[in-house]
DNA sequence: GACAAAAATAGAATAAAATTCTAGAATAAC
DNA sequence: GTTATTCTAGAATTTTATTCTATTTTTGTC
C-alpha cells in the first residue's frame, strides 16, 4: 500500500460511517472493517477518534477556504465579488456532497476552534482577507457600515442555511443560487429605501 | 426531593457538563457526579445518554419557537414583525445563555430532525405559521418572491451566526441587534436596487 | 392512617467501545 | 545489504455506557 494511502483509506472510511451513523454511535470498530486496517493501524495515524474527526474538518475546511478565498480577491467590482463568493460556498458543498454534510451536520465552527485550532486560524485570516478587499467598497459608501464582525454572518449566514436545506432535499440549487446572491447583496448594498 | 426535580437536576448537570467538554467526552460519571443521582435514577428517567441531549433540545426549541411565533404572529407590518423576529431569536439566546450555547454548538438542525422528531415537527410548524404570515406582503408586492424554502434561511441564518459570534465574544448585542435587523429587512424588501 | 401499586433510587454487575501495548512486517535511508 | 523508521497486526487493557436486582419513597385508595 503506498504511501499515505492508508491514512486516507481511513479517512474516507470514517466520512462514511460519520455520515451514516451519528458521531457518536460511529464506533472505531465501523471505521476499522470499513477501512480494512487494523487497530494498530488506525492508532498509528491517528490519536484518537476525534483527531479523524479533527482530521476530516482540516480538509473539508482548508480546500472550502481555498476556494472561498479565489472567489472574491481580485474581483473589481463588490457586486461580482460577493457574486463569486456566494457562489463558490454553494459551488464546493454541491460538489463535495459528503464531505459537506459532515461539515454542517456535525459540529459547530466553535467546536472546531477549540479541537482543530488550524482551522479556526485559517478561518480567521479568511475573513481578515474578505474585509480587507470589502474596505473599499464600504468607504466608497456602494456597501453599508457596520461593525466588521457582521459581514461574514451576513454573507455566510443565509448560504449555510440554504446548504443544509439542500442537503436533505427541501431546495434546488438550480432555484436558489442566483436568488441567493442576489439577497445577500441587498441585505450588503447602501443608498436603499430604509425600514423602521 | 420533589416531583420532576430529580430529572431537572440530571438535565441541569448534563448541560454543565456539554457546555463544559465536548459531547462525546462527557461522561455519565460526570453527569451522575454534579447532579447528584445515582445511575439507576438517570437511565430511571432517560433511556441513554443521547436521550438526555434530546431533552435538553426540546426544552430549547420548544422556548425559543414559542417566543419567535408570538414575535411575528399578530404584527400588522411586515418590516415590524420581521423585525421583532430577529429581536426575539437574539433576545431568547441572550437571556439562555448555556442552553443557547449547547443548542448552536453542539448539534445541527438535522441531527434534531433524526433524533428529536418533536422538535423537528415544531420547526416545521412554525415555518409553515411563518410563510402564512408572510403571504400577504409578498402578494402585495412589498416583500420579494422567492421560493418559499429560502425565506427562513435568510432570516434565520445571520442570526443564528451573529449569535455563535456574540457567545464566543466577538460581537456585541447593544451594535448588532438593530442593524441586523435592519440587514434581514434589506435583504427581504422588495422594490429596491438591484445586483449584477 | 394502613396498604397495595407505582415510581424513583441505589449501586453492583455486565457489555460495549476506545485506547494501549507488544511484536512482527514493510519501507526507506545510507 | 543492513540498519533505522515507519507501518501493520491483533490481543490485552481501560474506560464508559448500559443493564439488572434489590430497596426505598411516593401516590392513590379504602
Amino acid at each position: 500500500m503506498a504511501k499515505g494511502q492508508r491514512r486516507q483509506a481511513i479517512l474516507n472510511a470514517a466520512l462514511d460511517v460519520f455520515t451514516a451513523k451519528t458521531l457518536t454511535s460511529a464506533t472505531m470498530e465501523d471505521i476499522r472493517a470499513k477501512s480494512g486496517a487494523s487497530t494498530g493501524s488506525i492508532y498509528h495515524h491517528f490519536a484518537s477518534k476525534e483527531h479523524i474527526i479533527v482530521a476530516l474538518f482540516e480538509q473539508g475546511y482548508g480546500d472550502l477556504h481555498r476556494r472561498m478565498r479565489a472567489a472574491f480577491m481580485g474581483a473589481p467590482a463588490a457586486a461580482s465579488g460577493l457574486h463569486a463568493l456566494v457562489d463558490s460556498y454553494l459551488g464546493w458543498f454541491h460538489e463535495h456532497e459528503l464531505l459537506g454534510r459532515f461539515m454542517l451536520q456535525t459540529a459547530s465552527t466553535d467546536y472546531v476552534a477549540s479541537a482543530a485550532p488550524a482551522v479556526a486560524r485559517d478561518a480567521a485570516e479568511l475573513e481578515r482577507q474578505l474585509l480587507e478587499w470589502l474596505q473599499p467598497f464600504i468607504a466608497s459608501g456602494e456597501i453599508v457600515a457596520l461593525p466588521l464582525a457582521m459581514y461574514v454572518p451576513l454573507i455566510i449566514g443565509p448560504c449555510r442555511e440554504i446548504m443544509r436545506r439542500w442537503q436533505v432535499g427541501t431546495v434546488t440549487l438550480a432555484e436558489a443560487r442566483p436568488l441567493l446572491a442576489q439577497a445577500v447583496w441587498r441585505s450588503l448594498a447602501a443608498g436603499q429605501a430604509h425600514a423602521p
